[in-house]
RNA sequence: CGGGGUGUAGCUCAGUAUGGUUAGAGUACCUGGUUUGGGACCAGGGGGCCGAAGGUUCGAACCCUUUCACCCCGACCA
């Protein structure tokens, strides 16, 4: 992409109502803006990272084994009335009417719609197990939507329904999707632990939370400075009481608070706050025994679905990894959600040799299918280090003054550090950077 | 859903206590020129139903009423 060509409406400044530094930067760098409370667009840079972050989760469910599927966003009532979460959910469910007045429900999740799908069509235990997710649009009218794609009302997520014939099955399951969630966050390059946690309204016994660990996380979580080991403090009987005073505690204040226990493996424990971007419970017969969803056993008993079910915030994520990812100038992208890897940044594009030398270098790491954006623009070269620094470009090859002496230099967005190399060789050194 | 606050140019905000020609600044944008290694400088220019509706008044961004939107604190939150 040639910037003169792009649409990126980087800002100065950040509207007066963003305090999060995710919900900051997105904005200011051009990524989303804001249509309604708790309502965002995606513009072209903001889109791309989403688009990312989607294929990844995709790719490695489907390896899972698991299908993707795409449910109706606009759900009939009768749905939730059958399960009850017609009433449970109450407000939390955007109601419309349609021109014949019969009421529907825009999706907040999808137990429901999923069971329905599959009840009647899955017969036989032969069938079973079963994973069908879908990533798509999500609504729930939250009481006080807030922090920019933290919490927002209309939002991309990933939820996943896996059918079994026996509980031992779904727990199996249950613990492939905990390895898979991990191969995810980690291709994304987050710093995330997997804890304990409350099932919460969809009920059912066994849940795990996925937080990424960031300052502004909405959740105190207990973590173990050696291994992996995490714990949500709610899920902690001790500290039930303390939750409310810990969660007054600045961040600062929180890191110093020491913890008497040791963790089982002999190391300290730390607070931390955490930022949800996963969940998966298992589920049990909650939903299959209400909607009387049931299958043939290798007897011929007619026995209600074991069920479990994943979510991922996709959105969410993009504003996660700012939060865990960013610096005073702007955000910081891992490799893997960078909207671009490489910015090839012309210092003065009034100088036909930089100029020559970018789009030579632009084309070549086209061929090599680098996802490489090409900064042909006319500003001068402070306003375009500082709109790079704001996006968070991995990598930035600054094609400028050095010219002269055949060097071009190679700026990490992370270590704000430059290295000078050889003209002739910054193709390969750039290529060997972004493995 | 309780409490508080704010709506004026794309963005950040002045102006409203005490009503008075043509509504301002910075930034962003357009044109020309000078610049070209850390958000440059000079000159000129475009952009506003002052959130909306009603009212008071000779006259309303400003006063009154209603309404809508957004934000903050809390409660809630897979």
């Amino acid at each position: 992409m040639r910037r003169s060509r792009a649409f990126i409406p980087t800002a100065k400044e950040a509207p007066s109502d963003a305090t999060l530094p995710s919900h900051k930067f997105l904005i200011r760098g051009g990524f989303i803006n804001q249509q309604g409370a708790g309502l965002y667009n995606f513009l072209p840079l903001g889109k791309i990272v989403l688009e990312k972050i989607r294929a990844i989760v995709k790719e490695e469910l489907d390896c899972a084994g698991c299908l993707e599927v795409q449910l109706s966003f606009v759900t009939p009532i009768s749905l939730w009335e059958r399960s009850g979460r017609s009433e449970a959910m109450g407000k939390e469910m955007l109601r419309i009417r349609d021109r014949h007045q019969n009421e529907f429900v825009l999706s907040p999740t999808n137990e429901e719609a999923m069971v329905e799908l599959v009840k009647n069509r899955v017969t036989s235990y032969k069938d079973l197990p079963l994973n069908l997710y879908q990533i798509n649009t999500k609504f729930r009218d939250e009481a006080r939507p807030r922090y920019g794609l933290m919490r927002g009302r209309e939002f991309l997520m990933k939820d996943g329904y896996s059918f079994h014939s026996s509980t031992e099955d779904m727990v199996r399951e249950f613990n492939l999707m905990e390895e898979t969630y991990k191969k995810i966050f980690t291709r994304l390059g987050l710093d995330f632990r997997v804890v304990a946690a409350d099932s919460g309204a969809i009920g059912g016994d066994g849940s795990k939370e996925f937080h990424v660990l960031a300052d502004s996380g909405e959740d105190t979580l207990i973590v173990c400075e050696a291994c992996n080991y995490g714990a949500n403090i709610e899920t902690i009987d001790e500290f039930k009481d303390k939750i409310d005073e810990l969660n007054e505690k600045s961040y600062e204040e929180l890191l110093k608070l020491k913890i008497d226990q040791k963790c089982s493996c002999g190391a300290n424990l730390h607070f931390k706050k955490g930022i949800e971007v996963g969940h998966i419970f298992q589920l049990g017969t909650k939903y299959s025994q209400a909607l009387e969803a049931n299958f043939s056993d290798e007897n011929g008993r007619s026995k209600p679905f074991e069920m479990a079910t994943f979510g991922i915030g996709v959105s969410r994520l993009v504003a996660a990894i700012i939060e865990q990812n960013h610096d005073e100038s702007g955000c910081i992208w891992t490799k893997e959600s960078a909207p671009y890897l490489v910015n090839v940044m012309v210092s003065n594009v009034k100088d036909e040799a930089q100029m020559a030398l970018g789009d030579e270098l632009y084309a070549k790491l086209r061929t090599a299918k680098v996802d490489v954006i090409f900064d042909d623009t006319k500003e001068r070269f402070g306003f375009k280090m500082k709109d790079a620094e704001l996006i968070g470009f991995p990598y930035t090859i600054i094609i400028g003054k050095e010219l002269e002496s055949g060097l071009v230099q190679i700026f990490d967005r992370k270590t704000k550090e430059s290295i000078s190399v050889d003209t002739n060789s910054a193709y390969s050194k750039i290529m060997e950077l972004i493995k």
